[in-house]
This record gives structure tokens, C-alpha cells and sequence, in this order.
DNA sequence: ATTAATTTTTAGATAAGACTAAATATATTT
DNA sequence: AAATATATTTAGTCTTATCTAAAAATTAAT
């Protein structure tokens, strides 16, 4: 098994390299876990040398087979904790990250197979992000802003962008949850505003809320 | 807070007390950690320094009214763990209690608290052992083993001594669970073996059985 | 195409926690 | 009470993961 540093490491590249499409550089993996770039270094060199990631000097690392695998069933973990948490515990959505940052290194196979079970087999976490099945299978989200949407169309709010805890609330007092259908009725191309229709009740949303709801069609 | 190490040291060290109600020696500590004396020694001394233990060399520690409080929350997020990993999970008894090890590392007193609640604020965990509340405060468990009562008299199961499977499997073939009125119908002194009763079945008990079922009266 | 700026790597240090081997205390025999 | 055995501590090493400061490579600017 991999230590917790190694483990972070690897979730971070992976996250790192599916929101840029190439080779993550140690000063972005640094940054994006507030250390320094001579410690990613050593970190990614480790990795390289457990075949975890290919890695090129000045050049950046990607995972391997193996450490993608390694990143992915860490990310299921810590997806299924976050439903868990919101779903049975009744955390916020923006509560519990630092949470399932723990227990996703939680090492247990059987533990992760049976919360899943429990949980009912979700295919996305509170978010919106999609979770990977045991075989680290992921279902392609392919999500779209809700700003994206023409006057007329609907789709199914899968995530938020902004997990504040003002935003999050802003939702709440409208009924408005992760799975609802949203239907976009009217659109301003002046200012990006929009009318929506949830269930039965209408509401009016400024594009900065429209920017920051994932909605899959 | 305290690190991983400090965090098993400390639980080991409250056990030990427990068990022995007397001040910790290194060896023990080491041989129950599966570690070094010297290991031992070394972190003995680091928490003395802390303040967590009261120690003077070659006698021993105890811990402190701070280092108490830690370990009796690792305690109990230790049991709590156990009760949600059979209760919910459906896990036997004896699996948990690895999974539980590193659960009980978690730290947020409001993951902790919901859990209790989602648990609806179990007294025991699914050994029998009394979880602490979320004050620190243990209910002494007035446990004795079946072994011990006499006959006509009935008392609650609320933990087994042996976790091995083969036994956990003998008790919930014969529906034998945590929480069940056991009575005693016969004793054979000679041997020590006994008639129950649990709900409307009666069965006959070896003494080794009856030496390995914790019962409140 | 040099120079300057930025990024990345290396070298050397540090702290936590573990180990082995040796030294010192305590406990047990005789 | 001395001798032996056992328990405990100390000293010195090792590994992991981090850091700072300096060196080297890459990229950007003139």
C-alpha cells in the first residue's frame, strides 16, 4: 500500500491532469498542496521510481496504469464519504471535504464496497462529481453550465461550482438539490440572467448563479 | 493535536491501565504495540514532555488528566466506528475491529457527534464495551461472564470475551446477539456447563461457552 | 541570439518515529 | 549481600517527508 503522503500526491496529479490535459508540473503540484516545489520534486521522483507516474525531468509527471488506478480508487473513496456524510449524517455540501479528505485514506476494500452498497450505489457525490465504480470505471460527466443552456432546454443539476456556504443556502431555501430538473424558460443576453423553472415554482437567477450550477442533459 | 503514533500510544497506554491499574511499563507497552522497548521509551518520554503522561524513569507511566481525555475520545470514536460498521454495514464482530483502528483516527468532534446520533447514541459497542459519551463519561460496565450467574437468574448479553469467527458463527447459528435475555435454567457444577434460555429456545452450553459471553444483569 | 526571468532540480538540514547494540537500573536467586 | 537475570534507558542509525538556499535548465524578452 502507499503511505498518506504518496497517496496525495497521486490524487493531485490526477486531479491536476484532468483539468489540464497534460504533464502536471511539480510547481503547480506544489501549489496546489501548499509545499514547496524541491518537496514535489523529491515526491514525484519517489513515484517514478515506483513506476506510479512517468516522469521526465523539467518535464512534468503523468500516471502510470497503476497510479491512475491508485488516484481513482482514492477519489471513489472520498466521493462515496462525502455522500455519506451529507446523505446519513446531514452535513452541508461545503462541510465536508476536509472530512472526507481523512477517511478517504481509510484503507479498507471491503469497508468502501459495503458503504457503497449502503449509499445505494450513487453515481455522483454532493457536488456533482461523478464516482468511480469498483472497477474505477468513471461515468463521463458530461456537464454543462447551466449559462450554457438556450432558452427551452432542460437538464438535471448534477454539481455546483461555488460550494460556499451563502451559495449552498441561496439553493437550499429554494428547494433547489443535486438531481432536480431545471428548465431554462427565459434568457437575457444583455446581462446572462435567466428565468428558470424547478419543479413547479419559477425563479429568476443572475448569470453568476447560472455560471456556478452543472446541469447534464 | 496529536499524531498518529501519539494517538496509539496513548489508547495503548489507557488499556494497560485499565487492565492493570497500575503504572504502564515500557515493555508492556512496546510488546502490546508489536514495537521496541526503546520505541517505547523514547515516545513514553516525548508525551511526559507534553504533559500528557506522568513518568519517571524505569517506573513507568500513567496517564495525565489531558492524556485521559485524548485517549477516552479515541475510545470512543473507536466503538463508535464498530457499532456503525456492524449496525449499518453489516460486518460480524470480528472484522471490524482493524477497520475501526484506523477510523478512530479521524478527527472532527462534529463527524463524531452526528455519528452518535445516526447511531442513536449507542451505550455499548458490538463487543460489549462501554462507549464513552461525549463528555468523557464511561458507564462502568457491571459485566459478568454467564459463567458466574446462577441458576434462575437472567441477565442481557452485552459482549464476548473470544471474537474468533468460529465462535461469533456458533452464537448467531443458535441466534445468540448482542442485546438478548439470557437465562440460566441449569448449572452442572462438575463442569460448569449450562442450560439457557434465549427468548424460546433452551440450548446446552459448555463452560468454555459460557466463560466468553459478558452479561449485565 | 544573448540576456533576463522563471521554473525545476540538487544538496544539505531537520524532525518524527522506528531500530540495534550497548549501558545502566532494578529484580531475583543463591 | 553478591551474582545473575531481566527490564529499561541511552546513544547512534535509518527512513520518510519536509524545508531553505544554491545551482541548473527552460522560457520569455529584448
Amino acid at each position: 500500500m502507499y503511505t498518506l503522503a504518496e497517496e496525495n500526491y497521486l490524487k493531485t496529479i490526477f486531479h491536476l491532469e484532468q483539468e489540464f490535459n497534460k504533464e502536471v508540473s511539480t510547481n503547480a503540484l506544489a501549489e496546489t498542496m501548499h509545499t514547496k516545489a524541491s518537496s514535489a520534486t523529491d515526491m514525484v521522483q519517489k513515484l517514478a521510481d515506483k513506476g506510479l507516474v512517468s516522469y521526465r525531468k523539467y518535464k512534468g509527471a503523468r500516471l502510470s496504469k497503476e497510479g491512475e488506478k491508485a488516484a481513482i480508487y482514492i477519489v471513489r473513496k472520498h466521493r462515496l464519504w462525502e455522500v455519506f456524510l451529507v446523505e446519513k449524517l446531514n452535513f452541508q455540501w461545503d462541510e465536508v471535504h476536509n472530512i472526507a479528505e481523512q477517511l478517504e485514506h481509510v484503507n479498507s476494500t471491503e469497508l468502501i464496497n459495503r458503504l457503497d452498497k449502503f449509499l445505494d450505489y450513487p453515481d455522483y457525490d454532493p457536488h456533482g462529481d461523478p464516482i468511480p465504480d469498483k472497477n474505477g470505471n468513471i461515468k463521463s460527466a458530461i456537464k454543462k453550465l447551466l449559462s450554457e443552456l438556450d432558452k427551452g432546454n432542460a437538464g438535471q443539476l448534477v454539481g455546483v461550482r461555488e460550494t460556499s456556504t451563502e451559495f449552498l443556502q441561496f439553493l437550499d431555501k429554494r428547494d433547489i438539490a443535486i438531481g432536480a430538473t431545471i428548465k431554462v424558460l427565459g434568457r437575457e443576453f444583455f446581462d446572462g440572467s435567466m428565468v428558470i423553472q424547478v419543479k413547479k415554482e419559477q425563479f429568476f437567477i443572475s448569470k453568476k448563479i447560472a455560471d456556478n450550477l452543472y446541469i447534464q442533459i
